[in-house]
DNA sequence: TAAGATTGTGGGTAGTTGTGGGTAATTACC
DNA sequence: GGTAATTACCCACAACTACCCACAATCTTA
C-alpha cells in the first residue's frame, strides 16, 4: 500500500556497507514521486543525523534560496549553510544511495543505522545517538507541547 | 545525477596548482547550461573569497547593473566595484579554470581550496579563512536567522 | 505448501575524475 | 622585429565512483 507521494512514515533498521551505501526502504522508494527521478538530496540535519529529501522537495528549497540576495550578509550565510552540505544521490538498481564521508562522520554513523520517515523527508541515525537524543528530550517541559496543540489535531 | 541548470550545491576540497588553476567539480560542470559555453565569470565576493558565475547568470547581473542610474553616487560605486574585478574564464579539457593572481590574492588562496555551491553561483575559499568567517557568523543574532527559517521550510 | 518474486547485502570491473606536467601558440616587451 | 614570458592546449596516470552481477532471506501468490 502506497500513501501520498513523497510522504514517509515508519522506522527501519538497516546497515551501512563498506562503500558507504545504505538501502532506502522499498516503501519509501515506492512513494517517491516520478518527478524525483529516483533521486534524493542528502544533507546535514539540525540534529546529528542525515536528512534525505526527495529531489522534488529539495528543488522547492532551492527556489526559496534563489530569491535571497547575496548583498545581505545574513542571506549569504544562510544560503551557504544550507547548500554546502547537500548533495544529490540517485539510488542504484538495488535501491541504495551512497552517503558522503563528510555526512556519515557528521551523523556518527557506523554499521547499524536507523531510517525514519519524517513525512516530507527521511532521517538516518546512529541508533545510539538517537537513544541519547531521546533521553534529552524527555526533559522538555510538557507545557512546550501545548503550543502545538493549537496547530495540529491528533 | 544533474539537478536544475546553473544550480550548484555541495562542498568540495580541491587544490590550486602551480599554474593557478582549480578544478570545477564535475557535478558543477554538468549542471552548467549549454548557453554558458563552458565559461564562468570570476570576480571578488563580498566575503573574502572568489565568486564564480555561470556566464548566463552573469549576463543577467550585467542587465541589472545596466538599470542602475549613474546619477546616484552609491549606484556608480556599486557598479564600479562589481564590474572592475570580473573576468571570464573557460575551463580546459580537464575541467579547470585559471584564476587571476589578483583574485587569488584577494581571497588569500594557497594550495588547498574549498569550493562551495551557492545555488546560483560558486564560491572558492581558503579553508582557514572560511573557518574564521564561520566563527564570526555564529554571533549573528539568532532571531534574524529564525526569520529566514520560517520562510523556508526545511 | 511450493514456486516465484522481491528485498537487503556483498563484491568486481570499467569508466570517470582530479592532479601533475610538457609543448606549442600567443602575447608582451625591449 | 626578435626574444622572453605567458597562456592555452594536450597527454598521462592514480584514485575513485558508478554500474553491474550474484546470492541469501523474506514475502507473495497460486
Amino acid at each position: 500500500m502506497t500513501l501520498t507521494d513523497n510522504t514517509f512514515i515508519g522506522e527501519y533498521a538497516y546497515s551501512l556497507d563498506s562503500k558507504g551505501r545504505v538501502n532506502i526502504p522499498a516503501k519509501f522508494r515506492q512513494s517517491l514521486s516520478a518527478d524525483s527521478q529516483n533521486t534524493f538530496v542528502i544533507t546535514r540535519g539540525l540534529d546529528p543525523c542525515i536528512w534525505v529529501y526527495p529531489l522534488e522537495q529539495w528543488k522547492e528549497i532551492e527556489n526559496n534560496l534563489r530569491n535571497l540576495s547575496s548583498v545581505k550578509n545574513i542571506h549569504r550565510t544562510f544560503v551557504r549553510d544550507t547548500a554546502r552540505y547537500a548533495s544529490p544521490s540517485t539510488y542504484d538498481k538495488q535501491g541504495r544511495i551512497t552517503l558522503t564521508p563528510s555526512l556519515t562522520e557528521y551523523a556518527g554513523l557506523e554499521k547499524d543505522v536507523l531510517i525514519i520517515g519524517m513525512i516530507n523527508k527521511i532521517e538516518i541515525w546512529n541508533p545510539n545517538t538517537l537513544k541519547m537524543v531521546d533521553q534529552q528530550n524527555l526533559e522538555i517541559e510538557p507545557d512546550a507541547y501545548d503550543d502545538l496543540a493549537d496547530k495540529i489535531i491528533l
